[in-house]
DNA sequence: TTAGGGTTAG
């Protein structure tokens, strides 16, 4: 037994009784949840008023639940503030919790403060909190990111006897993790008592969304250990960290695992596996597994769309959202961030802006990520002027990454009057990121602006800034391996490289010409810059996937940087020569190489 | 009133 004191609790805080149980007879209540407009809302409360109704505690529970759901937006909870407003003393816990229940699922600002507020309301009225009190409360905390209030909140909790409750205990994990108070959240669940399911999933979500996917399975693996139930909140969990990694046979070892267990009917797990799937490289399962759902929500359709995107298939991608709309689902932000997406990636420059109009239809205020699709769309089919004045026009402060996406449009366009400008940009918000002084230096270079080139490198220097390595993996026989651009720490290297120079060989005699102009060590002569090229790690990756695997296997390559173009060019060239299938996922999309083509259409 | 959850530009 734990003798922490926040755990040691004899007997946690128990829901405190709603003064008015919901059963309450009321006229007006079974029209409440008719009223899903606010309008409607409150045209009821109006009648309610009249007939001197509208401070019956059934009727105010039934109505504050209803504007703080999950459907309910922030109009919806400014509203049911309203109404709790207008009690002279609410005295009912429910009324506090839902409150607080409400600003902990809509986050944003000012959210905390009100959450604060409502709480301090409650000690003023001498309601008695309750475990749900302090879930709801902590969870405010999490969605605004509070870590100071939800420390107080935690002490607060503690005094009140409740922090060791199996309901506020993952809560707590969940806040501290949210906060990006790893060790604090550590620290809850090593102190909780005997081993909830729960308090480990709250870990392992913590684990996967700060891209810490590794540990994300290692605390499942501990708890099939202690043989401890994975519930769908685990699953879907545990496959978004197959698809941070890439992990494709974990993730189908897991598919197999949910039909097992017969968690394959829930939407939001296959929705989770479309995404492992995709990510891993494979559409064609995560294609599979969308056809044969029974039912598909808003996201299942998103993700889908995301999906094709993502490999490149913008009309594919652009007709799943077609037929979500004939379906009667309405898209949401996110499913017009893969439309955008789609367009940008496929060259569709009319059709994206638009979609990107007709958000507006939809009543979808564009957010930063939105504002990055068009941008992208615009620079990368070369109207970098129109880009520039985009993002100088926004209605928002631009970010570096607005910027970076323009300057690597620069880069590929080979405007460096522009490139300058924007890296100008760039450097007035962030110095600090490596690929934006290589892709500028790069730019100089190749439309030789020496003296250019050496002032970025110098203001690198200077700045401390490091260029990442490229890095690239190849899973064969379920080992991850990796290679580093010019490496020979794989004990397969030497073997790797002599590869590289073999299958070189062999390209050029079909056409293949090294494209020098990638390069960032650009004082190198020709020679050497062909050289430095030649064990870039996808190459070493795809060389190795060539030796060690039989005739016909397909690749999957993970990089971790935009693939440059001489190897894609060398790709495509491997993927006729050598009749292989290879499926690289770059930073951010994946490539396809078939008979020499890839589905990017070298658009990317 | 009932913890924990999937999708999101570069």
């Amino acid at each position: 037994m734990s003798s922490s004191p926040l755990t040691a609790t004899p007997s946690p805080l128990l829901p405190a009784k709603s003064k008015n149980p919901p059963s309450h007879h009321h006229p007006l209540l079974s029209y409440l949840p008719h009223c899903t407009t606010l309008r409607a809302l409150a045209q009821l409360h109006a009648v309610a008023v009249k007939a001197g109704l509208q401070a019956h505690p059934a009727f105010v529970t039934r109505l504050l639940t209803l504007c703080t759901d999950q459907r309910a937006d922030a109009a919806h909870l400014d509203y049911a503030r309203q109404v709790f407003d207008r009690i002279p003393h609410p005295d009912d816990v429910v009324w506090y919790n839902t409150l607080l229940r409400g600003y902990a699922r809509c986050g944003g600002g000012g959210a905390m403060e009100a959450a604060a507020g409502v709480f301090v309301r409650m000690m003023e009225e001498g309601v008695a909190p309750d475990t749900y009190t302090f879930v709801s409360l902590l969870k405010a905390c999490a969605a605004a990111r509070a870590g100071e209030e939800g420390r107080q909140a935690h002490a607060v909790a503690v005094k009140a006897g409740a922090a060791g409750h199996e309901y506020v205990v993952p809560t707590l994990i969940n806040m501290y993790a949210e906060c990006g108070d790893a060790r604090a959240a550590r620290a809850m669940f090593g102190r909780m008592d005997g081993d909830c399911v729960v308090s480990y999933n709250a870990m392992i979500t913590a684990a996967v969304r700060s891209s810490r996917p590794g540990e994300a399975l290692v605390l499942f693996r501990e708890m099939q250990e202690k043989g401890l139930k994975p519930t769908s909140v685990t699953l879907i969990s545990v496959l978004s960290a197959c698809a941070l990694l890439g992990a494709l046979e974990l993730g189908r070892w897991i598919h197999e695992y949910i039909k097992k267990i017969r968690l394959d009917s829930l939407v939001k797990v296959n929705t989770a596996l479309i995404d492992m799937y995709a990510k891993c490289g494979s559409l064609e399962d995560a294609v599979s597994v969308f056809q044969d759902m029974e039912s598909r929500d808003k996201q299942a359709w998103s993700v889908m769309i995301v999906a094709y995107a993502n490999h490149g298939y913008g009309r594919e991608a652009i007709s799943v959202f077609d037929e979500m709309k004939k379906q009667g689902i309405k898209p949401d932000d996110v499913t017009f961030l893969g439309v955008l997406y789609a367009c940008s990636h496929s060259g569709m420059v009319t059709e994206g802006l638009q979609y990107f109009d007709s958000m507006r239809d939809y009543g979808i205020v564009p957010g930063i990520k939105h504002y990055g699709c068009v941008t992208d769309l615009l620079a990368r089919s070369g109207q970098l002027e129109r880009a520039y004045k985009f993002i100088d026009e926004l209605p928002i402060k631009p970010t570096a990454i607005l910027w970076r996406t323009l300057l690597s449009a620069c880069g590929g366009h080979g405007d460096v009057d522009m490139g300058k400008r924007v890296f100008e940009r760039i450097l007035e918000l962030d110095d600090s990121h490596g690929g934006d002084y290589v892709i500028f230096s790069n730019l100089c270079a190749n439309t030789g602006r020496w003296e250019e080139m050496n002032m970025v490198r110098k203001l690198m220097n200077e700045k401390g800034v490091v260029k990442v390595p490229g890095c690239s993996s190849i899973e064969i026989d379920n080992m991850v391996h990796e290679f580093f651009s010019g490496d020979g720490r794989h004990p397969q290297s030497q073997e790797a490289r002599r590869m590289v120079d073999e299958v070189i060989e062999q390209l050029k005699l079909v056409g293949y010409v090294p494209n020098t102009s990638h390069v960032f060590h650009v004082e190198m002569g020709e020679e050497e810059k062909a050289t430095s090229l030649r064990y870039h790690s996808e190459k070493l990756s795809i060389s190795f996937g060539l030796i060690n695997t039989s005739p016909g296997t397909t690749l999957r390559i993970v990089k971790n940087l935009r693939v440059c173009p001489d190897c894609h060019s060398m790709a495509k060239f491997v993927s006729m020569v050598f009749n292989r299938r290879i499926i690289l996922r770059d930073l951010n999309r994946f490539h396809h190489f078939e008979d020499g083509v890839c589905s990017c259409g070298d658009y990317w």
